[in-house]
DNA sequence: CGGGCCATTGAGTTTCTTCAACATTAGTGG
DNA sequence: CCACTAATGTTGAAGAAACTCAATGGCCCG
């Protein structure tokens, strides 16, 4: 089967473009209602079982973690600056954020106060609802992530997301150098790769190594990943 | 591990009893911009690479399909009357919508109009996050599908998210003699639920068999399942 | 320096997939 | 009405993939 050229994302959506500015005009309504809130690594951000803030990533890096009913941890989404969440009352319940470097910072806005902006200003309602389709894209990427049959191709179409995340974003944990580098710097373990693609961890950190073993991929540190080649990355099965 | 109760989601939203009575006042801006699709089974409901236009199931059942890398087909999201589907731009890139039953309805909102309604009736706008949002919800609980481990876990989820939704929006093909009753029909065959679930048809028919043997259903008919045991259900896993 | 966390690697086992055969059902045309 | 065909569902056996368990080494931090 010939690795198809799939097309890939469109160059940014306008929010894109804002969420790497960090807030534009449009943007200034909402910040008034934008409480700061600051974490270290491995605290949590927010539980907020009554459903009744949205939040937005403003720096660092963190994950959002829901316990199955077995009692095993899945993590439901990785969040890089200018991500929304907490759109979703219900499913969302039961779910914590956790910061996964220091230094996190989350905006938290009040529901009520959102909805009675957007009721207010049409320019406002016109931003949540690019972020919400933001959020929906975003999710629409990890189904087709999870959906991926073998291991190596997850974490192939893992990094690809995570590279084009970190890029759309302009992360400032990865230092890029040049803009070919293409360089990911992994903020999470294996173990919460594992998690966030339902693959045990030794297998994430098998698959980086059949990856590196390809020519796919180099991996000067743990936590660094450099892409070689983004095709082999996506057709990942092919041995 | 004791399977603990983990909260079910809660009554219904506003949004939801909206669908379950098929349009209700702040529809009505809205549904002056539908066209109305009507298919039969297996024909495509709609292709629209242009991202030009949102959707909402009116009748039927639908399945999304998106064709991975590797030629793969994976379907990305099951459709039911209420749904509404196409906002994600980009990631929707590539996919088509296949009826699963004749007499399938889709409606169709030129996105442009739709904005347009959006900034000048608060109202519309609102009932378009509440949308959104419950879009957000239905690809969580499917993230949180894929996450399980093993086959008959996912099953069971599947299962539960499935009776929940057709009683959400008062499925007609699911004719209920009793509320008690709790029977599912399947809309779909073995085999899209395997490609739903990231599973080899035979799977899902083994993992469906080991569920009747435990209790947890009955299958009078190969598309027809009798839910018995919830609990049983979603622990899934256990022995 | 010791302890803990993380990553890697190996060996054995479970689970799922694949391939195949067979049963069942529905639709079609004689 | 019946035989035929195609699609769908079930079941079995063999193989592959991923998981678990375990041991090892590196790194950071106290």
């Amino acid at each position: 089967m010939k690795p198809c050229a799939v097309p890939l994302r469109e160059p940014q959506s306008a929010l894109a473009r804002m969420n790497a500015l960090g807030g534009v005009d449009g943007m200034a309504g909402m910040d008034a209602l934008a409480t700061p809130l600051r974490r270290r690594r491995g605290e949590t951000l927010c539980d907020d079982r009554g459903a009744r803030f949205l939040y937005r990533m403003s720096a660092g890096a963190a994950r959002r973690c829901a316990l199955s009913a077995d009692g095993r941890r899945r993590i439901v989404d990785l969040l890089f600056p200018g991500d929304f969440f907490g759109f979703d009352g219900d499913a969302r319940a039961g779910s914590t954020i956790e910061a996964l470097v220091d230094g996190s910072v989350v905006l938290r806005y009040p529901r009520r106060e959102v909805e009675a902006l957007a009721d207010a200003d049409p320019q406002a309602a016109r931003i949540i609802r690019e972020i919400a389709f933001a959020a929906i894209a975003r999710l629409e990427t990890q189904i087709a992530l999870l959906g991926r049959v073998n291991a190596v191709e997850k974490v192939g179409a893992f990094l690809l997301a995570l590279e084009e995340r970190q890029r759309a974003c302009g992360q400032p944990s990865c230092e890029r150098s040049e803009i070919q580098s293409r360089r990911v710097t992994l903020p999470v373990s294996r173990c919460d790769i594992g998690d966030f693609l339902a693959l045990a961890p030794e297998t994430v950190s098998r698959s980086l190594a059949a990856l590196e073993r390809r020519g796919a991929i180099r991996l000067p540190a743990p936590r660094d990943v450099d892409i070689l080649d983004r095709a082999a990355l996506r057709a990942g099965a092919q041995r």
